[in-house]
DNA sequence: ACTCCAAAGTTAAACGTTTAACAAACTTCA
DNA sequence: TGAAGTTTGTTAAACGTTTAACTTTGGAGT
């Protein structure tokens, strides 16, 4: 098999030089007339020519290459994609950008480390980052000189487009659901309850409809650690064999829901009828759980598209500097399945 | 904030030449002595040197990229990374590949195109290529000059590695476990069965298993459309529904399976009382469905891991055409959980 | 004192593009 | 007629690296 053909290839083809390949390579046909370009067309459909975009990126300094930064275990190194949290924004994200022509490296960023080298390594135009990190790691970010798009991180000031949900709004809304249904000792399941990140948020809308509500808050009814079904599951466990007078269980992920109802289930109660649960997010699978999993839900696919899109506006602005950091809420809102039931009234 | 360093702003903090620089940025400090080298070292640290990979690119041929191209829908064209069965094992390529050094595009690919644009554009070092597509599609990709692995693919000939499982015998495996449980009206529901593909080989094994056991092959009992939750459910539906005389069911994905049993939930009949289902892949949702699923257990994790190993072997090899493209098998097993049950001996 | 070699550097071409600057050949039109 | 544009093209530098080939210096061996 031959070498490919570069640019030059293509030229000598078609008898021009190259910078009149590259003029219709890249649209601008008006520097060349009908004819040649016609002829230059040719030559690239019968050479097979496909530009390298290494080498437009060093002359451009633009490498159509958005980094996709997402948080992985703790423990081992994977990616936690398994949440389909996560793989479904990742989806949307990596459609939206083909669509306009962009491809997507997708990566988890080592302990420490920041993703300042792969940005400047690979010229990235963006980046679109998930969850949360160290406060160093935001630190380092600001240097970064390119367009970041944050999706659910809470670290402010105007270096970054935000897309997120109003978590504490959300908690808020959750709890007060099972609040008005009679429950009164709500359990509260979660990840680790970091600065700036969403639970933090999620666990403060919490303690407002219990505030708002009159109900005393109780520490030993926040059951933290990390967002993942199998702590979800020992919490289920837990607050079915130790907390009786628990009634109902609010967790801050879908995911973790799941294992809790699972842990109840285990511990030999039954949900709604023991005990109610209701999640965070709907993602896909709570339509399908058994049973169907009550939950505030977020509109994941568009969260993922409108952090593409907005990250493109700025980078495909003249100014992409002068463009205001936006900062866009996904609408929250609750969908009623069946894993909560209304306390009956005491007879 | 200032431009970026390149190797030359090394060079001139260093007072030597770029190659030097170079070479001690390549490991190669034999051509430096041990004073400049350390004089080089200290100006990268003191500049923030950070490679530009596309320069790299350029003169290596190289481009530390590597190409990992997922289905997506056929109807929108968003990537089937919702399946937790491709996160999983994308999850675990990025991390065995990160740690090689080596960098991730995330890709599907449209509908009639190849992926040799991306390939050529992008000058990747290798690809993984999950899943099934037209033939047209793998005629251009022999064209492709680079190390390429097939993951779940039974395209034929010497030109790519594969990793996989033993697909007819997994369809044989959850058919003949059903038939051994008493089991002889079995529907077979799954995606649809295209040549080369492994639901084709599955379906083979469950003809097989049939065979084997004199049980006469009913087409009306194959339902076969789309590897989805909601297309499971609605064969679930149907079968429950429709032909009281199927006692089990063989979804051909754990995906499938889950819809499988809501639909026949939906249809008021008990899984595993009335119907018992097996499913086949083992993603992690299946130890947490209720009622947990009896499944073909494949080690997904090992599956992605063992891909980007075999391509890191072919890419890093001195001679990678001469190499021979192996084809991999992971093990299969059958995990009892709760979804199926002996059939009652008719009293 | 001579040759030969190793060590430690440097020079410059090459990789495949883009694009500013220039140049030639035509048009217009006063 | 000729000044001023316009159209259509070319040249060559630049982007940030790597690396083959060359140069210089200083010993070692005879």
């Amino acid at each position: 098999m031959k070498k490919r053909a570069t640019i030059k290839d293509v030229a000598k083809y078609a008898g021009v030089s190259t910078a009149a390949v590259s003029y219709v390579l890249n649209g601008k046909e008006y520097r060349v007339s009908p004819d040649t370009a016609e002829k230059i067309r040719e030559a690239i459909r019968e050479l097979n020519y496909i530009p390298d975009y290494s080498a437009r990126s060093l002359v451009k300094n633009s490498s159509k290459l958005i980094g996709v930064i997402i948080p992985q275990t703790e423990d081992s190194k994977q990616l936690i994609l398994e949440n389909p949290f996560y793989s479904e924004m990742v989806s949307n994200i990596e459609s939206r950008l083909r669509e306009s022509g962009y491809h997507l490296i997708l990566s988890g960023v080592d302990k420490g480390e920041s993703c300042l080298d792969l940005s400047v390594q690979r010229n990235l135009d963006g980046a679109i980052i998930m969850g949360i990190y160290p406060e160093q790691f935001y630190a380092e970010l600001k240097q970064v000189e390119i367009p970041i798009v944050l999706i659910d991180s809470y670290i402010n000031g105007p270096w970054f487009t935000k897309v997120g949900v109003d978590d504490e709004y959300g908690g808020y809304l959750a709890t007060r659901y099972l609040i008005e249904r009679g429950h009164r000792n709500i359990a509260l399941v979660t990840g680790s309850i970091r600065k700036d990140g969403v639970v933090e948020k999620r666990f403060l809308g919490y303690k407002r409809a219990l505030r708002e509500a009159d109900i005393f808050y109780n520490p030993d009814y926040v059951f933290e650690h990390s967002v993942s079904y199998a702590y979800g599951y020992e919490a289920g466990k837990a607050i079915a064999a130790k907390h009786p007078e628990i009634t109902a269980v609010f967790a801050t992920a879908d995911m973790v829901a799941f294992g809790v109802i699972q842990g109840i289930k285990e511990a030999g109660k039954e949900v709604p009828d023991d005990i109610s649960v209701i999640g965070f997010d709907d993602i896909f699978l709570s339509r399908m759980f058994v049973p169907p999993l009550t939950t505030v839900r977020q509109d994941i696919a568009l969260k993922g598209k409108r952090a593409a899109e907005l990250l493109l506006e700025i980078i495909e602005s003249d100014e992409p500097d002068k463009i205001d950091r936006k900062e866009v809420a996904i609408p929250l809102s609750i969908v009623e399945r069946q894993t909560v039931r209304p306390l009956k009234p005491r007879s």
